[in-house]
DNA sequence: GTTCATTTCACAATTTTTTTATAAAGTTGT
DNA sequence: ACAACTTTATAAAAAAATTGTGAAATGAAC
């Protein structure tokens, strides 16, 4: 599945990594490790992760203090941020907390709590757009309803407004075939009487920009998007 | 001292009272108790503590709920709350942070880890609470809510309010296209009514500022701070 | 009353959407 | 297979909608 979660492992012991990595790479995360707080920063960044697992102590920055650089990051303010630490100690639970944590997993680590734990965590997370519909991904093409973005191939197309109307509409049912009367319902709204080129025209600029093939016509019943 | 600081302990168990009281008073702090979370309110609104070390297990009303009514009050909005717990379990950690609490002090408690803290907790004085998200950066910019300017490339930029309040709106979600209809409701509110011209010419006035680059249009849509 | 922030206004600039005219493609009946 | 017909594709132009801009008016703060 190409909406799988991503996971950056933030751990300077190497068996430590070795252990996560095997464990969720069964469970289909995509994974990314970084060994110290800077190098991990550094990753956030770039990888874009949904969940940071993110070790306390760590050279050059720790785990706190990565945290808290994370959380004044304007593009990383929603990642979920679990800590893997040895004590049980309040005030390193604390401390963590108040840098933004948003969970503990304690070693020594067990595989199956760490499984649950990661589950648990990426389920309940608020910004989980791929839940709400708000995201759709359909092979190599990413639509998001709330940047009105297209992806594809992690490109960006811009696209207006009808025109991504109406590709919100034909994606929203891959496969099913929309008459012309349902679009123009659907997109224009009951009332407003275009002509009857509007729709062709659209389409054609839709084919234009996200590629001949994803749209299909079929002739005297309406169109549809591919397979 | 003249101005001690008011402590209200909330606490049912009696034993622990008396470890605390005995603890508390020899340091020279204002003491007053209560064994439950209703009475806990009661005698907060009147004793008006600067710190409340609150039980987290307790009949009638436990802590939590005890700690989200007081912050509920406008009144105790700025009051420091330390919870007793005896688990070490995240979760209880987590809901209670969320429910706006500023520590734990774990048990068994040490009187002098229980000093400390209180002293800590106390020097970090109500006013100055979070300052957390206070400060947002996004690439080169950064972005300072309190002293409302923006920096970039380390120039200060100042911004004037209706300014900074647009800004603000548009980077605590970026990527995501604000409809205008959304942004008058959320930066201007629901009563006040402007022209249609208005938001545009902030939106100007903002790129003048930081650059053209930031804010994209997105033309019958909205607008949206650029990744 | 001066200064700065905010809003309005008129119109320019830009982009989107629709129409128009014509070509191309597909269907149907024979 | 081939007209005759219907439907869709395409390019360009026109129309509509929306946003950008400078200047001026209003409002608020000092």
């Amino acid at each position: 599945m190409n909406n799988a979660a991503r996971i950056l492992i933030v751990e300077d012991e190497q068996d430590i990594v070795e252990f996560l990595e095997y464990n969720l790479a069964k469970e289909g995360y995509i994974l990314e490790t970084a060994y110290d707080g800077e190098e991990g920063y550094e990753k956030a960044i770039n990888f874009k992760p949904d969940l940071i697992l993110l070790d306390v102590m760590m050279p050059k920055m720790d785990g706190i203090e990565m945290c808290e650089k994370i959380r004044t990051e304007a593009k990383m303010k929603d990642v979920l941020i679990a800590f893997l630490t040895a004590r049980s100690e309040s005030f390193t639970h604390i401390s963590a907390l108040d840098s933004g944590g948003d969970d503990f997993i304690n070693k020594p680590i067990k595989p199956n709590v760490l499984k649950s734990r990661v589950k648990a965590l990426l389920r309940r997370h608020p910004g989980n757009k791929k839940e709400t519909n708000e995201v759709i991904t359909f092979g190599k093409m990413t639509i998001n309803k709330e940047s009105f973005t297209v992806e594809i191939n992690d490109k960006t197309i811009p696209l207006a407004k009808k025109e991504f109307e109406l590709l919100d509409l034909l994606i929203s049912k891959p496969g099913k075939v929309f008459k012309r009367a349902e679009i123009l319902q659907k997109v224009w709204g009951r009332e407003v009487i275009v002509g009857d080129r509007t729709i062709d025209v659209h389409v054609r600029k839709l084919r234009e920009k996200i590629g001949n093939d994803s749209i299909v016509t079929l002739k005297g019943i309406g169109y549809r998007f591919n397979f």
